[in-house]
DNA sequence: CGAATGCTTGACGACACTCAAATAACGTGG
DNA sequence: CCACGTTATTTGAGTGTCGTCAAGCATTCG
């Protein structure tokens, strides 16, 4: 169930771009669904992912705040979309060839699925979890101190690997005084041209 | 070195759209290029992919008769692209926002790109190489017998495994009467179902 | 016919996954 | 504010799979 609160701007003469909010885990949109609107993020995060029949969650995107999401080529969705925490979705009833959709951000999304497609298909889970925290640091305005709006799982879905892998991943990293941890989620990055060497 | 053969089309009236003809693993653009065209295949087929300082290289993408390639949103290539066996490029002078480059081919890299994506997340060798093959068919409108234009090396730097790891998995696949082998470049595809299913 | 290249198969080690347990972080209600 | 239960994360032990190294085989081309 999705609350519509105000009415944040227009896009288009005719297009309303409400602010919904979402609770954590809360879906957004669902594969079948009819494609016909954008998205974008006020605040929270959201992740787009996919079931496999086997019960395995693949997760193609995270998306921050101001990011566009959700645009697809197909009538119907082939992909699913959920907030991670507390979020805010503005909707923009468009099309895909719509102007209301820069055609930046489709280049973006193609950019960064290019991007993730490099990293999931590393071998080693060092260099994925080493290029998914400069991901993150890049998205926070290459900070080197930043909070993570996901747990472990989702970044396992993410990179292909389990939350254990990840974990001992981290373990090493911090081992080697790459990266400091405060609690789980937030991470400070101590060594980051160390991460870059790691990703070659 | 491109040798211009003869031109083909005109796309825009101030834009040419020779057809360059290529041989086996010639360059046809680099990292580093200035990205001001795209192309489309003629004949032949194209892989795009990057070097890692490592030595290890990432294929991308590859592209049979008719698709677009070379659409890149920053204006120095992240990429590289070389034909596989002898093959046609059509170039055409064109930035990204152009007309002369369809949005629907755009959208297809997208869509490409994600799916690719999910492939190589996957942590089976078997399920990355029955994607690649459903992948393959695909190109081939479905066609169940198709020839691979490209060797195993290239397959294993696309799917992010070795080619010896290929090879078993083509060897199981084939013991599991999923597939037939004619040489190593021809594939019949005999249960397509069966590898569905192994993809979930 | 012989050499070169590409593909397959085998042996072995390293690394990620699975199962399991311990620890840490979090939320709730007293 | 603390105690408790719940969930999330870390750590450990063992297994399976993929990568590496090496050899054997097939295919192609001169």
């Amino acid at each position: 169930m999705t609350v519509e609160i105000w009415t944040r701007s227009r896009t288009h003469l005719n297009e309303a771009s409400p602010l919904l909010t979402f609770t954590d885990g809360q879906e957004i949109y669902c594969t079948g669904d009819t494609a016909d609107r954008a998205f974008r993020v006020a605040f929270g995060a959201v992740r787009v992912y996919r079931m496999l029949t086997s019960g395995r969650r693949q997760i193609l995107s995270f998306h921050m705040a101001g990011e566009w999401f959700g645009i697809e080529r197909d009538k119907r969705r082939k992909f699913s979309a959920e907030a991670i925490g507390s979020s805010g979705i503005l909707s923009v009833n468009a099309s895909p060839n719509d102007r209301a959709v820069p055609l930046s951000s489709i280049f973006l999304a193609l950019s960064s699925a290019q991007e993730q497609q490099l990293v999931v298909g590393r071998p080693s889970a060092d260099e994925r979890v080493a290029a998914f925290l400069l991901e993150m640091s890049a998205r926070h305005h290459g900070a080197h101190e930043f909070e993570l709006p996901m747990p472990r799982s989702d970044v396992a879905d993410y990179l292909g690997l389990t939350i254990e892998t990840i974990s001992r991943a981290m373990t090493r990293l911090k081992r080697g005084k790459l990266i400091r941890l405060d609690g789980s989620r937030r991470i400070e990055i101590l060594d980051m041209e160390a991460l870059k060497t790691i990703c070659s």
